[in-house]
DNA sequence: GATCCAGTCTGAATCGATACAGAGAGGTGC
DNA sequence: GCACCTCTCTGTATCGATTCAGACTGGATC
């Protein structure tokens, strides 16, 4: 049996809330009784108040939690979400305040429960598809949380960190039009739930199942309209899955029919990433000049020259957690827009003239 | 006031511990029974048995920590300790158990308390350079732990996941030894507690002091030996940080003597890349033909064409994690040592003779 | 010498659940 | 008809601390 805070207080001879405040508030007893009493702690290997007991009374944890749709193991494989983490991290170092990362499992009932049973004191919620009912349990739980993707029904009220997706999708998209492409292709992830890789006929944009890709590919749309291309001009191709290999799996025998996209726009840095490899990697070494644009600005973009969209990923990562740690009392200053650059680089070229 | 387990039993008219039993112990109920008083808690907005009160009374937590003794937020930058977090997350999600990153205040009082107060079923401690204190805390709370780094003090009774680091070091100093290196430096983070960034003497390499790097730099030093270079004729260079910065302030001026090293051993990839770093950017132009080798093998390696040692890092975070939610029956098989490989790429060749 | 106060320490109530022994009801087997 | 079970549900003790009102002491103030 591990010794409890009472046990110390027999030892010494005092009252149980003698010893906690030894522990706790350090100026409710004398220096040398204090001193008496953490001797007799080390000397009974007590390692000092139980966490869990402690968090119980006080009501508080002292944790955030960290919540990924996705798989937890994915997202450390993700570079974007890694540079979220880093700011979340800074953040939370500063509070002095530790991080939960919270894995859900497959199906609504298990990962209701898994969100249900986190011991923290709120959440950053990083990327909750149309997981609506995530957001569900946690204001259940009466816990504040920050969201940093687009939500078409955020309430005013609700705190966010995030960019103007779809004006930063259409400057890149313009960048590309500007070219002359005309033929382009839209590279997304997960566009419909259960769509297989490769093109897709959507009705509209507004079919798009995450808000934040719909978003993008409004943006995208929003440029090639101007340009007199249409929605149903634009080819939107799936990935299952936002990976280099799933962007080459969703991409495969796009440049070999008759008219060829000649730009590919992609929802992230690592799907063009991965367009980029299965260009280089044709079978029969030709290496269509496609344009290619990607979108975060990861820091593998700027080794392969890709041209994309650079939003400040730990800046999400730190605003996120600090707008948890630390509300602002004005509700308004709880809404942070961040800004977005595009960044050209090698991957976009004019259009060949064939 | 959120309603608790109280106030659903009153509303349907149950016992507390029936309340309870229809959230943990469903086959202790009628399932009519348990709908009821699930629909009950529904209405009332209840959110489920709090997370907290159910750790206490339960006696565990269903979360593990994962102890870095640098920044948190540094770890994140880091693409070795990034693999061994997903290797970690894997684990945790199979297991469905949450990790709490704990970052640790500077000082060690405040850092203790961090260790003290997490609430957490056991730790993984990645890095725990000398840092002994943060195992006598985790020990003193009766947590069960592994650890990663090899220490010279390690019981044989403590589980620990690693790899030989003084024959990995070794295998990939015998590789550049035989292609004629015999002036070489050897680059670390942090060789000893105060040391200023670049070359440093040492009278042994037992005076290194985190036993990891010891055990690397032990490693080099062996394969030196073998072909008549002993430890005097060998060049330490310390660096402030595991960053390419650190390294290439460390080097800074290293080739501009009259006998400069013709090869630069690192002990991490990222000091090695920061090494390729500088020699690229040499402000006349000139690219010395040094060798340059790493450890770990991070994904950067690859692309920069850097000699390293490959060791398997997601498998690190992987064990580490299921030796402490799965501990083996044998105590022997709570000991893990990994394979090593040697990767040469392009970083290393023959000396030039000049 | 009575009053007041600051500094210390105590005791009981409380945080929100789970565990476990046992009570009652209803059914079975012989 | 009686012993014996199984199925449900209840009541009480307990997990390990913190909180807060108040008791006591000794000294300063007037």
């Amino acid at each position: 049996m591990k010794p409890t805070l009472q046990a110390v207080a027999d030892a010494v001879g005092v009252s149980r809330s003698t010893v906690s405040n030894a522990y706790s508030r350090p100026d409710q007893l004398s220096a040398a009784l204090r001193e008496r009493i953490l001797d007799a702690a080390r000397q009974l290997g007590y390692p000092g108040p139980n966490p869990t007991a402690r968090s119980l009374r006080r009501g508080f944890v002292g944790s955030i939690g960290v919540l990924f749709t996705s798989q937890l193991s994915y997202a450390f494989t993700d570079p974007f979400a890694v540079r979220f983490l880093t700011g979340v991290s800074a953040a939370a170092e500063r509070h002095g305040t530790s991080m939960l990362l919270v894995p859900l499992p497959p199906g609504q009932t298990d990962a209701r429960q898994a969100v249900e049973n986190a011991a923290v004191d709120g959440f950053c919620v990083y990327c909750v598809a149309d997981e609506e009912w995530a957001l569900d349990v946690i204001r259940a739980r009466g816990l504040p949380y920050v969201s940093t993707a687009a939500r078409d029904d955020a309430g005013a009220d609700e705190r966010y960190v995030g960019i103007d997706e779809r004006a930063a999708a259409r400057g890149v998209a313009a960048h590309v039009a500007g070219l002359g492409h005309r033929r382009v292709a839209l590279l997304a992830d997960s566009v419909l739930p259960d769509a297989p890789a490769g093109p897709l006929t959507l009705a509209g944009v507004h079919e798009v199942w995450h808000p934040t890709t719909r978003g993008r590919l409004t943006g995208f749309a929003d440029a090639f309209r101007e340009v007199g291309v249409g929605w149903a001009d634009l080819m939107v191709v799936n990935a299952l899955g936002n990976s280099r290999q799933a962007a080459g799996a969703a991409v495969a025998g796009l440049f070999d029919g008759h008219a060829p996209p000649t730009a590919v726009l992609a929802g992230s840095d690592v799907l063009a990433l991965g367009v980029l490899d299965a260009l280089a990697q044709r079978a029969d070494g030709t290496r269509p000049p496609v344009s290619v644009t990607g979108f975060d600005d990861v820091p593998e973009a700027a080794a392969a020259g890709l041209t994309t969209v650079r939003q400040p990923a730990e800046d999400k990562g730190r605003i996120a957690a600090e707008l948890l740690l630390d509300p602002p009392a004005d509700a308004a200053a709880g809404h942070v827009l961040l800004p977005t650059a595009l960044v050209v680089r090698a991957s976009t070229g004019p259009v060949p003239r064939s």
